[in-house]
DNA sequence: TATTGTTATACTCTATAACTATA
DNA sequence: TATAGTTATAGAGTATAACAATA
């Protein structure tokens, strides 16, 4: 289990690095899809496409948060342009409210079905197609393995009101 | 996930979307580390570390740049703080004059040694700890595949100069 | 008091284009 | 002309802290 060893041998590092290169290059193959095809940053997007598949196409900012985001500011900042741009409406929540509820405009639903195309093509074309069936299912598997064990287990400084902290 | 995007399964999805999740966090976690045990960024930390593995300690810009930035410019600011700092020198190269050869300082490798053991630490905890020995064979061996993929298969608009274009 | 969200502010980082210098 | 790198500039995004309002 604990390697005692100081560092990691050439199977860690190398998952390690290929993992990190891997993210890097598709996020940004991804990201400038999204830019030129709808306007939209990965955050952006991202928010969009969550309340898009949410019941009634709304979530609270909380429950946006948490995930997308590393700081409430950040997903007010985001919420906010794409609140600007019609994509989104923001209206206080009638159970608690302290809280806000977002909700995506048909214009939202409308850009996302506008840019998915593009982006799952770019996703396929990058990650899904050099990989076998199998290759898939053991990448998901494992990765998902692998997130789950970092959501049980946050860093240390996780803040306790930041997002990303779905362990509690 | 109501209605799966068009074209990917779910074992696809999922795949993309553990990777994603995972990278993020992953990165999140070491930046974080990196910027409180060394006051360095991620790429700034990948600039040392490269050049501590190079031989003689040293690079030229432009084989730095790859696969570290996207942008020159983005290298030369980063290079510039490293600089600031006195963890790396700069020299016009003697082969070509138009070559910059940048150089690990003795106090950027004390910097890397500090740094080094807690960012492993880190990655293990995060990343290593959750996979048998089995997955992170298969995790490394998929991943270099689609990273050799993706660098074989750059997005179009990849910029003609900027970094990340390893395929030539 | 704790939680939800916004705002003000300052800062980091990035990208584009114009520029210099060398090949 | 093409390549290597820097600089100026401008913009996007982020985080922290202070804040208001509700629970």
């Amino acid at each position: 289990m604990s390697d005692p060893a100081p560092g990691l041998n050439s199977a860690q590092l190398g998952a390690y690095f290929a993992l990190m290169e891997v993210s890097s290059l598709l996020q940004y193959a991804v990201d400038e899809h999204l830019r030129a095809d709808g306007d939209l940053s990965w955050v952006q997007f991202q928010i969009l496409a969550r309340l898009t598949d949410a019941p009634g196409g709304r979530l609270r900012m909380t429950d946006l948060a948490d995930g997308v985001v590393y700081s409430r500011s950040g997903l007010t900042y985001q919420a906010g342009l794409l609140d600007k741009r019609g994509l989104i409406t923001r209206a206080p929540s009638p159970d608690d409210e302290r809280s806000v509820m977002v909700t995506v405009t048909d214009a939202g639903r409308a850009l996302v079905g506008q840019v998915l195309p593009g982006h799952v093509d770019r996703v396929r074309q990058l990650l899904i197609e050099p990989m076998t069936g199998t290759d898939v299912a053991a990448l998901s598997a494992v990765l998902g393995r692998v997130r789950d064990h970092m959501r049980a287990n946050p860093p240390r400084s996780a803040k306790p009101r930041a997002g990303r902290n779905r362990a509690g």
